[in-house]
DNA sequence: GCCTATTTGTTCGTATGTATC
DNA sequence: CGATACATACGAACAAATAGG
């Protein structure tokens, strides 16, 4: 659609059914996937962007307003709007590494401690790691970040008087695998994967730097050790605009 | 935790620890999943709660949020808090088919061609079917059901001249994997997928029966014939209020 | 269309117990 | 020990959406 910061008029197609909002959304999107607009950028003003089309500065915060809901550009009020950075690849499988995965995508990863605390076991959980309903487990609260954007929050559950400690050597480690390390678990991997997706609550939403009603994509799973017994049930969520889920083949 | 409609008030532990929002929230979480709290049902209101239990509307709807963030219920102002039907499980994986899932959940499935058309490929969609850009492709539109609700709706791209006549096959048929047999695959799997979550734009939502702006799993994926040559691409749009993927092992 | 009753959603204020420094 | 912060719980009132007549 060209960069046209000369004062030229992009033409649109006007009366042929076509909204003047959506083409100025399509043409803004081309441009982002092309990397004619580079990630982290931020686009040109509304007043600059309705002069350029030659449309009210509505039209334009209407093709704006499409676009952040596809979750491509964000705007903030008295800064401007900027491009979204691409949404990361996070391979599911079973043997997923949020640390192996981030890395190899040239970005740093951190796993924060937000909380732990020892907890009866519900329903649910228990029976995911093959334990007594009430009895003890640890719950963590974690959050995930690649170069300090977070990408996910986390509540896992681990059966307890085998993990006693566990959440002192997370957040010494910052990785479940390394601290699974420290318990002399060299290998585990996923025995049962759960994808949904909803809009997040104002307290997700504060956790992750996310808008409140943005979606998440909510990854619910078992992790067994070398032996087969469940070491871990998590429930983590994605911000849905910043990673993709892969499935392994 | 019993049905209670008779102006018994449940007594809940006091003084010992465990929150009363956390124990009202236990205690119908497990009503619902025994069943004894009919799934499409509708809960008793804040106040009869409330009375119930013997504390105060506030702390009613503290449990009730509880259990709408983990999608139990759902609350509509002015109509009442109603128990959520869960979610349908659709596995994705190397082969999944859309038909057998649904009947093997004891409901009815159909898929309904909504448009089809020959159209030139864009770059991605000629990347994953491994054609030139611009070659001819068939485009589909369909719409998933099981039991008359609105599942998922997909844009599904064959190369075309092997498949010339594959709308009409599906529209008689209902099913791919049924329209793939009249064209000699017996057998298919899948390649690669990919999966995303955003809101449902006004056009995909009525599709789809949705209230705008709810969200959607976004599913992308590749099918292989026996021999490894793509033959399908496909972008299939979830309601996400509907279905849960899960991934097999 | 209007009106009313019902029900959830929101916002004040107040008080209490429980950690932590 | 006091001071502080936080979660929990209660009370009252009003706003907003829905359903039925």
């Amino acid at each position: 659609m060209g960069a046209g910061s000369d004062g030229t008029v992009t033409v649109l197609a006007r009366g042929e059914g076509l909204a003047a909002w959506r083409q100025i959304a399509d043409g803004l999107s081309a441009d982002i996937e092309a990397g004619r607009l580079a990630a982290g950028s931020q686009l040109p003003t509304e007043a600059a962007l309705a002069a350029r089309f030659g449309v009210n500065r509505h039209t334009v915060r209407r093709a704006l307003a499409a676009l952040a809901e596809r979750g491509l550009v964000r705007a903030t009020q008295g800064r401007g709007t900027f491009v979204e950075t691409p949404r990361l690849a996070y391979p599911i499988g079973r043997r997923t590494r949020f640390s192996e995965i981030v890395s190899k995508a040239g970005r740093e990863a951190w796993g924060d401690l937000l909380g732990a605390a020892a907890v009866p076991a519900d329903a649910a959980t228990a029976e995911a790691l093959a334990i007594a309903p009430g009895s003890a487990m640890l719950e963590l609260q974690t959050i995930h970040r690649a170069d300090d954007t977070p990408l996910s929050t986390a509540r896992t559950c681990l059966p307890l008087p085998r993990f006693d400690g566990f959440d002192r050597a997370y957040a010494a480690l910052g990785s479940l695998t390394r601290a699974y390390a420290e318990f002399g678990i060299a290998d585990y991997t996923r025995l049962s994967t759960r994808i949904g997706a909803r809009p997040a609550a104002a307290d997700e939403a504060a956790r992750l730097d996310l808008a409140p009603g943005r979606v998440l994509i909510v990854l619910t799973s078992v992790n067994v050790d070398a032996a087969g017994v469940p070491i871990q049930a998590t429930r983590s969520l994605f911000a849905a605009d910043r990673v993709e889920l892969v499935v392994e083949g």
